[in-house]
DNA sequence: CTCCCATGTGAGATCGATCTCAGAATGAGG
DNA sequence: CCTCATTCTGAGATCGATCTCACATGGGAG
């Protein structure tokens, strides 16, 4: 039933190739390279036993050689952080599925948040010829070796941040508008004491000036720094207070600095009412240690995460969060960087790809009405 | 600091090739290619010309044509069911790392845990020329596309499965014995009916004679099968009847069954006092199924789960369960499929890698002494 | 003063698919 | 009968790195 490459007696230590074909079907190389591509002419006599032949040797074109000669390998890169990690896993999958349809393959490689990985992998990737790249760069400022990757004409789409640089395209979270509605309704349930918990890229300044983070469609951004937009917004609007004291953004990659900070807030003298965690990682920082200490969730205190997971709806209560789906933004980063691929030259680049946060409401925010 | 390639104004276009380095060192293809690649004979001239040449165009070699030429790819094939998925995203970062340190790249491809899909895998895999593949087949039983690839002569790797082909590596965890130790202390805490909750494939036979399950190395294998194994031996050696009634397996991909599964136990005229769940999802439908009932757990119902998941600790009661590390099993498959990379041609086949499982004793398991 | 070996260098072949181009065969129209 | 277009075919070039092999030099030994 199935075909049975290899099976005939012939060639055993290597794959047939298309001289193997042409010999075979009695032709020269070039005609049966015209009946494969499709292009040419060719008469039916030869058609019909280059066909034969092809059926025969079980033969498969080598797409080194292909590669070698055309410049399109049919592979592109995925470069992020860490292919473990829930998040980039679904967006790899999400990449894989649309790379599939286009029939490409897809590299992932792994930065550890390390920049010096990070252009070790642009250079690795270079040098494989592949067709195009998806990255969730570890710097959103210094990205030399990215602008290195459009400049020698490699496709480049930046997932879940977006360059300084406007001429790459990227597809990210409305994290701001997200968070923003989720504050919104933790306001509109009566709470007025809010604390943000985030993280923030070992790579960003250590003191963040709070006070200089604005709203901007343009420029650099990053989820962490979109997330405290959000909410600094959704404060303001409300025409509530901003106190810093409310905001701790912990350095990635650090738990005990997380469970620090959910502590520190819980020990505040005028502790806030409800927690608004602002990734999965410290969403289960501070369930964790609320459910350590025994504090009554969302009696003594509210609990609103970024991020879904599997445990929010296992764990008593279920955790109200805002989802973002990292298989979509996979799926939108592959479909531009296709785009920019078999699309014209000119395509128009920088193109900012949003793709739409969900709230969903559970039982972890109580409602002081 | 760092180079600037392409930073010279002259090559625009494309990456500088070697052509390039040894005319701007004024010496030929040839010469320059000993210099970087360090054999035969080269004067210091030439070589501090070309070193010099390589420096100033920024000169990186270029992997196609070196694949072609040499035959090696520098990148290595992963086939799984689904990347997201944890166990296999988990994985996936083992095989990386140690690619990582073998100057190697990893292509992911889902099968969805489709034959044809694995198949067409393969062939891809092939024509683009991996250096080998490490592979969680969907069949332990079809594998003829498989041995093509061993007859291909390209090395290959079955993750958490074997094939019933003794002639190739594979990497798994010792289920059984991790399944049986599980068994033995639900045994020891008083426990006589207990139920197993698994998952089979959809590829296996649908009426399963768990009569004909017998312990044995080699031969086809499956986490599953070889879970039902351990169930078995354990009650066997303890002297404890079997009843079939307390084995349920259900088809992967099902949630709705494996929610009906688990009712179906706690309906039993003499209902288990515990239940061992054999994969992550099942232990979640039950674990979802218990909590939605409100049975309190272990008080009218012990649980005990294969594979540790980021939620069994964030619960109450946290879950008793047998971890297996995928990080490591993905690590020692790579280990594996380098050394029969690199290795003599005439290295052993078809070994067999086992991959310890710890139990992690929490409380979710209620002591009937 | 030869002969030989160690040292040094470049021309050209190779991997496999694809494409250009020259040329052959055929038929139709003038 | 000649011209020209159409159809068809194969020789050879190309992509870039690598390696073989032939051909230099040179110095030292006999």
């Amino acid at each position: 039933m199935a075909t049975e490459p290899g099976s005939s007696g012939s060639s055993k230590r290597s794959r047939p190739s298309l001289k193997d074909v042409a010999a075979r079907a009695g032709v020269s190389r070039a005609s049966a390279s015209r009946v494969l591509g499709g292009y040419g002419y060719s008469s039916q006599e030869i058609v019909d036993r280059v066909t034969e032949a092809v059926r025969e040797l079980g033969y498969e074109p080598d797409r080194i050689a292909r590669t070698m000669r055309s410049g399109k390998s049919d592979v592109i890169g995925f470069v992020c952080a860490d292919i473990s990690d829930a998040f980039f896993s679904s967006a790899m999958r999400g990449i894989c599925d649309v790379a599939l349809r286009e029939g490409s393959q897809v590299i992932a490689m792994n930065t550890d948040d390390q920049l010096s990985q990070e252009q070790q992998a642009t250079r690795v990737l270079l040098s494989h010829k592949v067709d195009g790249i998806i990255i969730t760069p570890v710097s959103v400022r210094e990205h030399g070796h990215i602008d290195a990757l459009t400049g020698a004409e490699v496709p480049v789409v930046s997932l879940d941040r977006q360059l300084s640089d406007i001429g790459i395209d990227s597809v990210v979270a409305d994290n701001e508008a997200a968070t923003a509605a989720a504050i919104d309704h933790l306001i509109s349930q009566g709470h007025r004491r809010i604390a943000f918990l985030g993280s923030v890229q070992r790579e960003e300044p250590p003191a963040l000036r709070i006070g200089k983070v604005r709203a901007s469609v343009v420029g650099p951004s990053r989820p962490s720094l979109d997330r405290v937009r959000g909410y600094l917004r959704a404060l303001t609007a409300a025409g509530l207070p901003v106190d810093r004291g409310l905001i701790a953004l912990v350095p990635h990659g650090e738990p005990e600095r997380r469970l620090d900070a959910v502590a520190a807030m819980l020990a505040l003298e005028h502790p806030p009412s409800a927690l608004f965690t602002a990734d999965s990682y410290m969403t289960k920082s501070a369930f964790s240690l609320l459910s350590k200490r025994d504090i009554p969730i969302p009696e003594q205190m509210s609990l609103l995460g970024f991020d879904d997971l599997e445990w929010t709806t296992l764990v008593r209560p279920q955790i109200s969060v805002v989802v973002q789906s990292a298989y979509d933004m996979g799926r939108a980063a592959a479909d531009r960087l296709f785009a920019q691929i078999s699309g014209s030259s000119g395509a128009v680049r920088g193109q900012r790809t949003v793709i739409p946060a969900r709230f969903l409401g559970r039982d972890s925010v109580r409602s002081l009405g």
